[in-house]
DNA sequence: GTGATTCCCTA
DNA sequence: GTAGGGAATCACC
């Protein structure tokens, strides 16, 4: 541990901003706006609390000119004023931030980035550690050793190292680098079409802006001509940008020791802002529930080892309206645990583990695990008895090896999480509890290790294990007291909750556990074949290449084909780097060997080492089957993801690949049905849209994409061709993702004007589908989210941004979203309904996969007429301005289903 | 071992 | 142009 101080100094400004735009908009009960103030107070204790500095102020821009404004008029002209709302919040802010002790500096004419330079420099000198939060890339230029900066919102980290990888220059050339691109939003004019490519570029060749000037007249072309133009202007741009690290100021970096609270102010503030959450936190008796005290002051977590003991808590958990509990096993594999012990909680501040398996060397006797697994079987099993956890399918699944069904599953903190705020990266207790509770939880590897010492549950010490367990059942209780409320504000978003992801999680623990029948020979001699055959190809590419080199490397193939054989480049990576990517050995194939051979490698070491190598080491060893995990708190969108192995990306374009389907197959006796949804999405978008043109079509049932090509090309359907309906599918396709035209030229290989004019004729055939294009863009805008059909919402903090890329990539997704999420909603709602029915009629059919559009089940032979009754209950789960359409198929495996 | 990068499979 | 999972390679710890 180094002895050196810590400052932490934070860009309040750019909190500011960042706080009201990328988070939705609250208003407490007198509509007064208050998401800025949470934002920018959550940013900066979750700050505070990372960092535990020594030293911390809080920095803001002042009101009125600058000495920018001095030297420039122009300097920032362009900028609004700040909106109504943000400013109507800033007051208190800067009251809580006072109130908490940390200090807060606003100086007179001195922009904020320059009172952050100032003492970043005087701190760096007498030897302090600084960081800097920030988001504004400019700051990059104060990163030295000493002074490093972090972003909060995304967690990254930028030190001398960090600066280099993100910008391509050094921190000591970040001033020459931005002086050269300039900035149009501040009116800081650089050099016309020089970006950071060029900037870099130069800036490698020539180390800075002094030698950039002084040999700009070797600098050819249009750009040449504009940096000898600007030359004039560079001097003073080169000032506005840069950051003044040495102004006058009465305070010093040791003066900024924060101190304590003010808890009766704060108290106060929170009243009025009705923050009740943190009113809580405070102790505050008048917030809520009646929690009184804080939590902390009184935790007890009980190790319950004697009958008597149990007993109590049976007894406690009999007489709650609801309980919490987390089941705690032997290891993550959910078909191969078994239960270790079980914790209760059913209020805050106390909780109980139940060891009953742990059988490390020198362990306490414990309780039979029978004899409680059969004393908790009526409460577990009691569908009356409502039950909270945290991702209780997995409790779900590992109770079922022990023959319990567990019933009422009622609420859950990871699917709470996720119906909020689907976009949250990580849904894991830990997480949210110090996400919204503010306090923080015994991690796993803090009591089994991690990585290769990790050891099983069933190994970890009582004493550690007690409290890790105790706490994850009462932490989940206080986190729904926490959440539910704030589910329960939003009708649609508690209907989701409640009558959508709540139900499916027995479906998906009955489709895990049955799993999918796999034939290992099958695949076995697939890949057999497949070794042989990539073995001639790897042998006929080292040929063509005239030496040998590893045909799975895309960095070598990069030198192999366009260093060594000079090939054309045709496109290049992210990272600048010449693509070796499918598109481009495509259209090289026509003129080269090599790439033929690479790409026929390619696609064949995929289908090997993917799907015929791996999914016979997936067999379960208990059934014989193979048992994929669901996700239910991964995709933004809504769907379901699938993982260990993945059953959602199982080929099926090329020959080859569905012969990987071919040993998806049926026990003997019984059949697969694939049921898909046709169409799904567009279905939805005529539904959205609500377009004349579109609907009708849906509701007269003709081919859709001929449907489409006839209206762009004016022309009758029976005499669309091959190739037109292709085109118009393209179109359709681009529609749901979200259209450019750039893209949809790139997808049928012609160029960006003539896909255009594809765009362009579409939206004049479909005014409805080009109107719900622009409001839904508005509407994200305006309220920061988008929603489906039934409510699901997907928050777009970026939809504002300032970044194009990442504001038009926002765009997208608030176009998309709608629909592929009310297409998850629909299948889920059809996945709920048909297990029900099956369930209760006790129908010769089983659920076992779920593939985003379609369902596949496992029925016994003769009794394919339930298939379509699943049929019907599909069709019938959701009612949309258009009909719903399901295509049913059956056969001996998954391939012949379709 | 871990993480970034690149490529490729699905709806 | 949307949403995912995963393999292989390679640099790094």
């Amino acid at each position: 541990m180094s002895s050196k101080k810590k400052l932490v100094l934070v860009d309040g400004s750019w909190y500011l901003y960042r706080a009201f735009h990328a988070l939705p908009e609250l208003k407490n009960s007198k509509e007064f706006p208050t998401g800025a103030i949470h934002g920018v107070i959550t940013m900066l204790q979750s700050l505070y609390k990372e960092h535990e500095p020594d030293l911390f102020g809080v920095v803001f821009d002042p009101k009125g000119k600058t000495l920018r404004d001095e030297w420039y008029p122009a300097y920032k002209a362009k900028r609004p004023p700040m909106p109504e709302d943000l400013r109507t919040q800033v007051p208190s802010i800067f009251e809580i931030i006072r109130a908490l002790g940390y200090p807060l500096l606003i100086v007179d004419r001195i922009e904020a980035d320059d009172v952050i330079g100032t003492l970043a420099r005087r701190a760096a000198a007498n030897g302090i550690e600084v960081v800097i939060s920030t988001g504004d890339k400019d700051m990059a230029q104060l990163v030295d050793d000493h002074i490093r900066l972090v972003n909060t919102m995304d967690n990254t980290v930028l030190d001398v190292a960090g600066v280099i990888r993100k910008f391509r220059v050094r921190p000591d050339q970040i001033i020459d680098y931005l002086t050269l691109i300039g900035d149009k939003v501040d009116n800081i004019p650089g050099v016309e079409k020089v970006g950071p490519k060029t900037a870099v570029k130069w800036l490698e060749k020539y180390h800075d802006l002094e030698q950039i000037i002084a040999s700009a007249g070797e600098i050819s072309g249009k750009v040449g001509e504009n940096l000898r133009n600007s030359i004039n202007d560079l001097p003073l741009s080169k000032r506005l940008v840069t950051i003044i690290d040495e102004v006058d100021l009465d305070v010093e970096p040791q003066d900024l020791e924060p101190h304590k609270r003010d808890e009766k102010h704060l108290l106060e503030l929170f009243r009025k802002l009705e923050f009740k959450t943190w009113l809580k936190q405070l102790g505050d008796v008048t917030a809520g529930d009646g929690l009184g005290s804080t939590i902390e002051a009184k935790i007890n977590y009980e190790m319950v080892l004697d009958e008597g003991h149990l007993d109590h808590w049976l007894g406690l958990l009999e007489n709650s309206d609801y309980f919490a509990f987390d089941t705690e096993a032997t290891s993550l594999n959910y078909m191969e645990a078994k239960v270790v012990g079980l914790s209760f909680s059913v209020e805050p501040g106390n909780a109980a583990y139940v060891p009953v398996a742990h059988d490390y060397p020198g362990a306490p006797a414990q309780l039979d695990r029978l004899m409680v697994l059969e004393r908790l079987r009526p409460l577990l099993e009691d569908p009356n008895k409502a039950k909270l956890g945290h991702h209780l399918k997995y409790d779900c699944n590992i109770l079922r090896n022990h023959g319990i069904e567990l019933n009422g599953i009622e609420y859950d903190t990871m699917l709470e999480s996720y119906v909020l705020n689907s976009i949250a990266s990580r849904h894991d207790l830990n997480t949210l509890v110090s996400k919204h509770l503010d306090r923080n939880t015994i991690r796993y590897e803090d009591v089994a290790g991690k990585g290769a010492k990790q050891i099983g549950f069933n190994e970890v010490d009582l004493e550690q294990a007690t409290p890790y367990a105790a706490e994850n059942a009462e932490a989940c209780l206080c986190l729904h007291r926490s959440l539910m409320p704030r589910l329960q504000e939003t009708t649609t978003l508690t209907s989701i909750f409640s009558k959508i992801e709540i139900p499916l999680v027995p479906v998906l623990s009955r489709i895990e556990r049955r799993g999918v029948l796999i034939d290992g020979e099958m695949l076995a001699t697939q890949s057999h074949e497949l070794e042989q055959r990539l073995n001639e190809l790897e042998a006929e590419a080292h040929e063509c290449a005239g030496e040998a080199f590893n045909i799975g490397s895309p960095k070598q193939i990069q030198t192999i084909l366009f260093e060594k054989q000079g090939l054309p480049v045709k496109a290049r990576t992210p990272k600048g780097q010449p693509s070796t990517g499918e598109a481009v050995l495509v259209e090289l194939a026509d003129d080269y060997p090599l790439p033929k051979l690479i790409l026929e490698y390619r696609a064949l070491s995929k289908l090997k080492s993917t799907y015929t190598d791996k999914l016979p080491l997936e067999i379960s060893s208990v059934t014989g089957r193979i048992h994929t995990s669901y996700h239910q708190a991964v995709a933004a969108t809504g769907r379901l993801s699938s993982s260990d192995p993945n059953l959602q990306n199982i080929p099926i374009r090329t020959a080859e690949g569905r012969r990987i389907r071919q040993a998806f197959i049926a026990p003997p006796g019984r059949v697969l049905i694939a049921a898909d949804y046709s169409q799904i999405e567009l279905r939805i978008m005529a539904h959205l849209s609500a377009d004349e043109r579109l609907v009708e079509a849906f509701q007269t049932g003709i081919d859709i994409h001929r449907a489409t090509a006839a209206e762009i090309l004016g022309i009758m359907p029976s005499t669309v061709t091959d190739e037109q309906r292709r085109a118009a599918k393209a179109v359709n396709f681009g529609l749901i993702y979200g259209m450019s035209a750039f893209g949809l030229g790139r997808q049928l290989g012609i160029n960006r004007a003539a896909a255009q004019d594809y765009v362009d004729l579409y939206f004049a055939r479909y005014p409805g589908v080009k109107r719900f294009m622009d409001e839904i863009k508005i509407r994200a805008r305006e309220q920061g989210f988008v929603e489906t059909v039934f409510g699901r919402r997907l928050y777009l903090p970026e939809i504002n941004a300032r970044n194009a890329q990442r504001r038009q990539y926002a765009e997208r997704t608030a176009i998309n979203a709608p629909m592929q999420g009310t297409a998850a909603d629909i299948i889920k709602r059809a996945m709920i309904t048909v297990d029900a029915w099956i369930e209760s009629e006790g129908a010769p059919a089983t659920l076992i996969m779920q593939v985003h559009d379609e369902l596949v089940f496992e029925i016994d032979e003769d009794a394919t007429a339930v298939a379509e009754h699943i049929c019907e209950l599909m069709v019938g789960a959701a009612d949309l301005a258009v009909p719903l359409v399901v295509d049913a198929g059956h056969g001996a495996n998954w391939d012949e289903a379709h």
